[in-house]
DNA sequence: AATGAATGAGACTTCATTCAT
DNA sequence: TATGAATGAAGTCTCATTCAT
């Protein structure tokens, strides 16, 4: 008798919520500062029933890292490296990712804790390294477009990449605020000058 | 009994012993990930010891980040918010926090994590707070300078400082590698860029 | 609505296999370490169809000692204590209690486990300890009956009984081998000794 | 500031008594039917003092095993394979070990729960296995003697050395009493038959 | 009857802190 | 001051049992 539609989807939902508020608390208070009963409790589910979802703490910590990334990913690298206005596109993208960042505040945090601690989540790191690798590349030949048309001023592109990288991570980790807001559109113009564009 | 000038000392050497290990363990480790026992065999000194030089956990966490405070923020904020030249001012406070920087991995993973979760530790995120504020303030009035006399372009000058912070501590958090090194002058440059030189 | 003859026999088929998985278990892993979940796998059972044949754990734990005591005490008791030739129908009951011990190793072990522990499995225990001095009685009027004859010398029947069950559980425990294989046989003749055969 | 002597003693005992204590319950509870709460409060020792001694509840448990196996082996052992009379020394070794495995309770039904399930307690296992087999081939060597001596029947010696430990273990698990009493005399002379003495 | 998710009690273990020496 | 044994609270995880489907 296997179980019936209905019952799926509540395991997709009931799993859903456990993430998420892993995700949450992983954020705020750490690994360790994290114990299962408060997620248990966050995700209004039974202490128990949280293994059903995941094997252990560690398999749902890197579950909290490594799931998320599929969709965040898919919308940090939705840009085109080959524009025709390669300017726009940079500022198109410097804008996607600035909102993206301010709207997302608790996955980010738990990421900048995996980056600050390499060795100590080495399966979720590696994950995430490879995805900024990727990002670092394509950024990096957005810039040559640029470069190429003259639009922007000649300089390796990889440690602006890097860079750039390390300011939208960096911005995260600086504000507390959970949501975007205006505030975060101030950053646009200035995190765009790290380009060197030349007008 | 007093203690004597040597007892005295060897007691100042050995509590800055334990700090280092401390800092250089919650940097790597995080907070619950270390314990006392760890940092009194890295530290050399026996366990009980520990608790002879701080009282408890949670003081020794906040010495770890609080104290080197001072050392280090009077290297970051060395600099002239009223040079004569401004661009060279900047460029040479940019060498030198990148550098600094560069040099300063364990310390300042130790700040990245309790910047990224304030709440978890309230005390120690107040004093990195105020000294975040006094250092955006500072270059906000280098930068206010340079556009006064006209060599960096109009821009609000608080988010580009905040900027500038976000990605010192984002290159830390992106880089691995322990020491200064030639490849961290690649950042110089294009770092220099975010501030709208005009040459 | 009554269930089909086919469906009987399934359930009573089902329950067996229950049985003996749990039989192999409880004699490699112990009552603890046997897991219901492991049971129902051994057995090919879903997990919560072991709950419909057994009300819990313990009354498993309960027929897995008992219900093979009846066939297998009516194996062990099988000779003649009136024999006309007590010494061949000695013989011939320690060849079989050899090759009966030799072949049933699971259900021994298990056995072996509630006569070591009798206060934690006081039930199977009582079971036992009545089969045991049925066993014992038994062996011991057949001696009777030799030294009567004269076949055997002269002694206390009782502790030799008890000596003989003794050695039997012993080599059960004392070798590792799951079926009767010749080396057994070498059992058989020193085990004669024990009753003081008179040739 | 080493620990005195006195204080050395006194964690000396302390241990002692956590290890007699876990003998005595692992005897008889079981594995997993012993809690270190049960352990810690019959050695009248807090909860966490245990984990002072040992490592794990495994460690414990092979200590539990193994430690005592020292003095039991020498006492067990101490026969003479060449004796002029070899049938006294048979003898006198019965008696020895009868009454040997009738005040040594607790450790012979815990020694009975590793040889029964071996490939639970492996490395418990394998110390008392290899104790077993230099006991048989003592054993086997002293029943040589006694045939070259024409005092004992001429059959294979392996087999008859392993009936007669199998026996030893076998009696201890099938008595309850904890100390030796003038029941156990009873199974001195019948289990010298086993050897096949002539008389 | 059959299934397997849900529950929570209870086990092991770690570790900050205390304290006697 | 220095040491490390002693304590027990708190965390993770397992698993018998229940129960809705």
């Amino acid at each position: 008798m296997p179980l019936s539609e209905e019952q799926r989807l509540n395991m997709i939902k009931k799993r859903q919520k456990i993430l998420d508020s892993a995700i949450t608390l992983f954020a705020s208070e750490g690994y360790e500062g994290t114990t299962i009963k408060k997620i248990a409790e966050s995700a209004e589910v039974s202490f128990g029933n949280v293994f059903t979802y995941f094997k252990d703490k560690e398999q749902l910590f890197l579950a909290s890292v490594v799931e998320p990334l599929g969709t965040f990913s898919e919308q940090v690298l939705d840009f085109n490296t080959d524009a025709e206005d390669p300017l726009v596109e940079l500022q198109e993208m410097v804008t996607k990712h600035i909102q993206l960042f301010a709207g997302v505040k608790s996955y980010l945090t738990l990421v900048a804790q995996v980056v600050g601690q390499p060795h100590r989540y080495p399966a979720a790191f590696e994950q995430l390294d490879q995805f900024h690798d990727q990002l670092r590349e394509k950024i990096s030949c957005l810039i040559k477009n640029g470069q190429h048309k003259g639009v922007l001023m000649k300089q390796d592109t990889m440690p602006v990449a890097t860079l750039y990288t390390s300011l939208l991570i960096g911005i995260r980790l600086n504000n507390t605020d959970t949501r975007y807001s205006k505030i975060w559109d101030q950053y646009i113009s200035p995190a765009l000058q790290l380009f060197g564009p030349i007008n």
